[in-house]
DNA sequence: GGCGCGTATTGACGCCGATCAATCCGGAGG
DNA sequence: CCTCCGGATTGATCGGCGTCAATACGCGCC
């Protein structure tokens, strides 16, 4: 445990700077900290944060576990995801840069397995170990609960994914969302105003399994959607991990369920 | 707004102390509060408390609308619901009495609508309101973080089973989490120890649509699977709105995606 | 450069759940 | 008591997705 009555109170000072400020010019994602700017300052708090590093396909979390650590991703990604006992998997979620992974804080039982999807590294603060920053700086509460109710709201929207939305229509779902969430550095001009009119170019750091156990789906459904798409004009493959989106509006057409997705 | 320099005080006292003490036996539900035997005390409560009552179809909280309070369910029932643009719903969960409705912290839009089941009454409290109750009692922070962070793990729990359960493994699921969440006076002896390994009966609030919409199918086809469970012997159905678990265990093999479900 | 494995794609087929349609049931109201 | 009406059930049919199978691709490694 750690104490503000010694040494180590700068070190706290600075982690909750970081934890603080860090992210205002990130109103998706609360909290997210450990940028690569601030790497310095908080690998220096050893105990208090640990930076982790994880090969590809390691597991960070084990579905079930007592999961006493909040983490957020630094480099790399994470899947995050749950298990019938017939091995059955569905990806609940992806973790990329900036983001942060909750769950079980009273010591409850991680809800989902977090797995790399490539080198990855994170950075993880015991809950144990924030709980005095909590009671010293009351602000990161209000975070911490946005973080999780701003979670539990996209949670509800990929709900209605899974549940009501015809394949096409999660697809074209899930790349409207990747692409919001990378924003590569080029295609970048027309994608100011929120929704994404113009071409943009989406890298795609999971496999055809993955999206299909995001979307609830078979990988050859999967594979075949994205041969549909490229065959109506709506995106390019240059390489199945890149996709280039063509056609935005269709996509976001299919996406909120308007048009009756072509057959 | 509310402060304390005044004599508000007194009674915000009171709620506070509903708060963080009423539901000390509710491992299930954190802050939920308005109970039967408090409801008088926090009426007194106006402003700060509201008590709203809903009719029978009446919607609450209409989804995308900036929806700045938190609330709790006194008596009746809600199905939260987002709906695509042609009409196709999908019901991300339902709230009962003593359960909370959350959302919206920031003035962000509600990420579902919330619509009365039945006659229902609600506890409501603004966000804005909330706040100087946040200070003054920090604990508070944690409950409704806590609360978030459950409402997280039970949406995957439920995307597990809209991505990846059968029809019949899906129905299944829904029975045994009405069941545990419903746990009716009656055959309730054996259910004592979590797990129901013995006949329950579970009353059922909502029509077959609706929970078709809470498990991504259509109404026939969750129709047609609580006559196929009867005709196996594990439900009774004395009346559409009435069910009898006869084999829990058969239900929870279902459940847990063990058995491959028998065709 | 060529081998080998994991991933992706494409093909063929069958089943199950969506869809359309009809009937049944139970409660409210006249 | 009968009618009416919304919800529930059952029936018949169809098509899309899952499943099994084969092939293509791409990258690392030797």
């Amino acid at each position: 445990m750690l104490d503000f009555e010694d040494g180590n109170r700068a070190r706290f000072e600075i982690a909750v700077e970081t934890l603080l400020t860090h992210c205002g010019g990130c109103p998706a994602h609360l909290l997210a900290f450990c940028s690569d700017a601030e790497a310095e300052a908080l690998a220096s708090l050893d105990r208090a944060v640990r930076q982790v590093t994880l090969r590809k396909g390691q597991v960070a979390v084990e579905e079930g576990a007592p999961n006493a650590a909040f983490r957020t991703v630094i480099s790399g990604g994470l899947r995050l995801y749950k298990a019938l006992r017939d091995g059955r998997r569905l990806i609940t979620a992806f973790r990329f840069p900036g983001e942060a992974v909750i769950g079980g804080v009273n010591g409850e039982p991680a809800p989902a397995a977090a797995q790399a999807l490539a080198p990855t590294v994170l950075c993880q603060l015991d809950y144990q170990e924030l709980a005095p920053l909590r009671t010293a700086y009351p602000q990161l509460n209000g975070r911490l609960e946005a973080l999780a109710t701003r979670r539990s709201a996209d949670h509800q929207a990929h709900m209605l994914t899974l549940g009501r939305k015809s394949p096409p229509e999660k697809l074209a779902t899930f790349l409207l969302e990747m692409e919001r969430r990378m924003r590569m550095p080029f295609h970048k001009e027309g994608c100011e105003t929120r929704a994404c009119d113009s071409e943009a170019t989406v890298q795609l750091p999971m496999t055809r399994q993955d999206i299909a156990d995001y979307l609830g789906l078979e990988t050859e459904t999967t594979s075949r959607l994205f041969s549909r798409f490229k065959d109506d004009g709506m995106i390019e493959l240059p390489r199945p991990s890149l996709v280039v989106l063509k056609d935005p509006k269709a996509l976001a057409s299919l996406s909120a369920g308007c048009a009756p997705a072509a057959p």
